[in-house]
DNA sequence: ATAAAGCCTCCAGTAACTGGAAGGTCAAGC
DNA sequence: GCTTGACCTTCCAGTTACTGGAGGCTTTAT
């Protein structure tokens, strides 16, 4: 099938598709007039991928999770570990956007947001502490 | 004083600083060397961008920041309203990972994790539902 | 005098696409 | 047979916010 079937069937937009050749993450073959032909297979992988990313996973990540996915002698420990491994950044991730956003709301608690310029939330910034 | 000193005082690695120079957020003098020369005020600048983006606002949303930091005339809810939108996009992103790490962690829980290839991880992601 | 540290500019690269220009191809309708 | 529009192609540039490195001054310390 074309590119744009490929799209709908993978939920990818078509510019990521061509990324994902020019990157070597899933090459179609070519028609004769140089249309981009994707297999089933492809569109699996296409599908893959999309999945995957949404799930967190980086592209180079996709990339070991693709060749394991097509490893059939690979260990599932090895991707497990992977999942677990990104677990944890994501984890991290949720700590250091909780510590911010209470940073925030605190500030924005003491700021009266009126038509007055005097504003704690950028003497905090500043470093005027003020809270 | 010289950048690297601006530098130790703000936080901000040089590099960081040269880039804020090259996109007009703090411009510095020059001394007759070509050094560029930051006053007390740039390096009370440098750290307020420094953060600014620790608490989760964009080069640009800092760009405001500075602004209206800089605007006697500016009125305190223009940058409550600022803060308490950064709160709703953190809590939007942080309800996007938890929902990722909570498919992962059920994802890695399914999976043996041993030396056996079959994996309910790469099945899952690949469309093959097993859970 | 020399070596190290610090400064300069400019160029390139990162992640993962996204948008747009210029142009070839294909299917449908008249 | 021709046109129109959808779909495809490549290539180039832009996004965010820096970061690294090369090549080359200037300053400081020994």
């Amino acid at each position: 099938m074309n590119i744009g079937n490929a799209s709908e069937l993978s939920g990818l937009p078509v510019k990521t598709i061509r990324y994902y050749e020019e990157i070597d993450l899933v090459k179609p073959a070519r028609a004769e007039n140089g249309y981009r032909f994707y297999s089933k297979d492809d569109v699996l992988y296409l599908n893959f991928l999309n999945r995957a990313r949404k799930l967190g996973f980086s592209v180079s990540e996709c990339r070991l999770l693709l060749s394991l996915y097509n490893d059939t002698e690979r260990s599932s420990s090895e991707v497990k570990t992977l999942a677990l491994q990104k677990v944890e950044t994501i984890e991290a991730k949720i700590l250091e956007l909780t510590s911010m956003k209470n940073m925030l709301s605190k500030l924005a608690q003491s700021c009266h947001g009126d038509n007055r310029p005097d504003c704690p939330i950028l003497d905090e910034i500043a470093g005027k502490a003020t809270i």
